[in-house]
DNA sequence: CCACAATGCGGGCATATACCCGCATCCATG
DNA sequence: CATGGATGCGGGTATATGCCCGCATTGTGG
């Protein structure tokens, strides 16, 4: 056999991740790319989602799907801007909450990481993913 | 703020890799995680669906799904086993072909990251993510 | 000013993924 | 040998993701 695809192992790793997120942040109810997204809107607001996808670097349409999701959970607040066009995205108050609510899941999970793995070695795989 | 989450840059990298293989392998027509799942039952085929998750951590039903697409290719077949409650999984001649014509295809995107990071780079990446 | 290109979105379609439920089959124990 | 627990799957439901098409609005060149 060649080597192992590196494709395959990092969305193995991938996987396994957002499974560690999920469950660290469940308690507050939305899962990690939710969270994430939300932490991007709470960053940028208001913005369009066509901006949220480039920040994130996801497709527009996924950005409105999931965003649609956020939205009927009560997380966030869509409206129109002046162009007629776009949609804008807010936080609402409840999404503030879970935000403030899952910070420290969040930073809990992260410190999990880091003494599992190290500091360093947890800032070279950051910066190895990020130059990817 | 705080450290960029890593579980979120976990995920985008995964997602660009994703792209840049499902583009190199594009040409024999299937995406890399039917490859990599391909490849993964050519090593060991004949095996359950059950095995199959094991082997590639996928939950059960996510396999039986995705056995299903590349079934309806005609690139695997779907057998019972002794024990009647049993899938049983095992390439095509067809599914055969596509990984030998995917498999240089596969080796220069593999190379082309080696070359872009360095083998080293590669290999720590590798073994980091292993060990997430 | 007006037709046409550019931009922003929504919806359709497809795959990947997970969890849970129910059904069929198998197996071990009384 | 019969019954209950274990095992293997399929299907339902839900999210995440990307691509493409069509519609509405905006902006621009003639």
């Amino acid at each position: 056999m060649s080597t192992p695809c590196i494709c395959t192992t990092l969305r193995s790793a991938s996987r396994r991740m957002a499974s560690f997120y999920d469950e660290a942040i469940a308690p507050v109810g939305v899962n990690i790319a939710q969270f994430s997204l939300m932490r991007t809107i709470a960053r940028a607001a208001p913005l369009t989602l066509t901006e949220l996808g480039r920040l994130t670097d996801l497709d527009r349409s996924t950005i409105g799907r999931n965003v649609r999701v956020i939205e009927k959970m009560g997380l966030v607040e869509l409206g129109r801007g002046e162009d007629q066009r776009e949609a804008v995205v807010t936080l609402s108050d409840a999404g503030r909450q879970v935000l403030a609510d899952g910070a420290p899941l969040w930073d809990a999970a992260q410190q999990t990481l880091d003494e599992r793995l190290g500091v360093e070695t947890m800032r070279n795989l950051r910066s190895m993913l990020d130059s990817l």
